[in-house]
DNA sequence: CCACATCTGTAGCGAACACTACAATTATGG
DNA sequence: CCATAATTGTAGTGTTCGCTACAGATGTGG
């Protein structure tokens, strides 16, 4: 049977585009309008590949987690939970003032809170940080077994703590804070590790 | 000359309803509909009153960061810099889940990304935020003065510290993390002060 | 008691929103 | 080469948005 004219524009490039705006204008401030001529379609070739608003986030969030995910393992294979928590927290300085990005976090930037009809845009967010925070538990978990943790930290704690802190960085870096700033709260913030450490 | 028809509702009191629905909703997700209804006045009030949605959010804001001025001053006192961050993290837990408010901070949950029009809105929650940035700030060059904070320790630094500490803790608490989960991670940040202390 | 100034409720303004009907287009399968 | 299936661009749809014109109501100053 016939298969249909094939779409004419790249879905992942298209979803890369969708992703900027939404990371710079949150969800609802970002308008199909917007998301559109960014992507370079129009609406429906929009809806038909994404089905609507929320499905385009949705893919684009996807794709946002799968381009970190090879950052993540990089930041998980440090030696020690002391280098995992600064491997994290400078990366995420990093990244999130990269000039190739808009500033902060899309997971946080996204939408913390929505209007009605957009309920579950936060916990889609949320999901996906909790993924990241319980990563970041295992790996502590395996640290303290390995013993570069003492037997009495809290590994769900921090693990916690650092997805707390890089969601923090966040937001000040949403409002304008350089990359200098970030570091500083990143060097700040892995000092606890060192006193988490095994003697 | 005449004064006019004197106006029939509590301007605070309805400030207090609307702040509640820009923290829930954010600004964006905030609608003059709901606004109106949750203050008990009808539109005209509302612009005669604010000048426009704006203006009633700075209004608002105002309201809160007012209402958190006797606590900060209650940080503030404590003795030592230590004492300063546990007073602030562990109220910040406690206020972020107080079932009295939405979850959270409004000075994050109300807007970090907005849409076309409401650029500043972002900017506006930013300098609030700063504030209590410089407020610790000061406090901690003054620990440093006292010698409670070792010489070495960066005032600046630890202020920043603090702060995005707490806008992540709002982060966690706007999608759902409950008090003792908040009341880790400010047990795990407190340490810092711990080794910055003067020995 | 009257002129005036301000507030209040009703009703609705234009604009922008997310989304879609429709016809033309472009491929595949037989 | 034809029937089918999916995409594309144009041009909208109805709804909701922030905001306001207007007329009646309610107070103050003279």
């Amino acid at each position: 049977m016939a298969m249909g004219r094939p779409r004419e524009f790249d879905a992942d490039a298209a979803l890369d585009q969708a992703m900027e705006v939404f990371w710079r204008n949150g969800y609802e401030g970002a308008t199909i309008a917007q998301l559109t001529e960014a992507m370079g379609i129009n609406p429906p070739s929009l809806y038909a590949a994404f089905g609507n608003k929320e499905g385009l986030l949705k893919a684009a969030l996807d794709r946002y987690t799968a381009k970190r995910a090879a950052w993540m393992e990089q930041v998980l294979s440090a030696p020690t939970a002391r280098d995992v928590a600064e491997r994290m927290l400078m990366g995420t300085a990093d990244s999130q003032t990269d000039p190739d990005n808009p500033p902060g976090c899309l997971l946080v930037q996204g939408g913390l809170a929505c209007g009605t009809g957009s309920e579950n845009v936060p916990f889609e967010l949320a999901a996906r940080r909790a993924l990241t925070e319980s990563q970041l538990r295992e790996r502590f978990v395996r640290a303290k077994k390995e013993g570069d943790l003492k037997p009495a930290a809290d590994a769900a704690a921090l693990a916690r703590y650092l997805s707390a802190v890089s969601a923090g960085m966040g937001v000040m870096a949403s409002s304008g804070a350089d990359r200098e700033a970030l570091r500083q709260v990143a060097n700040v913030s892995v000092k606890v590790f060192e006193e988490q450490s095994a003697k």
